[in-house]
DNA sequence: TGAACATATGAATAAATGTTCATATATGGA
DNA sequence: TCCATATATGAACATTTATTCATATGTTCA
């Protein structure tokens, strides 16, 4: 157990970070493809400031990444295994 | 969006489930095989009431389940998908 | 039945977290 | 340069949550 404890606290952050409603909806939102900042505020419809402070923490966990394309940025998925992430979790919800 | 609003809902609540230092470690205890409540008090380090009420909280959400022998209650994860879920993660902590 | 062991549970507390509000920063166009 | 638009950020507040402590429940055995 000690052996793997570093990791299995990664882990745990690692789905504290998908484990809320605001951050679902947008990496579901983005596994389109990628939308800017007020795309995803009318997606979601919450306010810019909340969905702004939730892809920073996304980012910060390096579950997103950003570009800029003049006033607007770019969000999309920061790898496939958000995505497959994403999918095992529904997989259970879907099958019960 | 409005459609699949309620699975999301969900599939968060499962991730926040994950999303605890606690649960994971009791999650990695029982891929080896179903433990009863004292041998996780060992494996974790903690305090039997602590393990206990995660425990419940892992019951809740079904990702483990609880059989009594005796005095002891052994528990197991409930299904493979926890398991799955788990090492989705686990991958993309080990990989980088 | 009573003692010892195993586990669960309720209340209290401290810490973490998400949203809002106000404001700051950055970019493009007139 | 000034303004409008797009996004980020800091502080404050309310809510959620994990642990601890004390105690309750359930089981076995003498």
């Amino acid at each position: 157990m000690e052996k793997i404890e570093n990791e299995l606290l990664d882990l745990a952050e690692l789905f504290k970070v998908f484990g809320d409603s605001t951050r679902i909806k947008i990496i579901y939102s983005l596994i389109d493809g990628e939308k800017n900042v007020s795309t995803l505020v009318d997606d979601l419809n919450m306010s810019q400031s909340a969905v702004s402070h939730q892809l920073r923490i996304l980012k910060t966990a390096k579950l997103v990444r950003g570009r800029r394309d003049g006033k607007a940025i770019y969000y999309s998925l920061d790898d496939d295994h958000v995505k497959a992430i994403f999918e095992k979790g529904l997989e259970h919800i879907v099958h019960g």
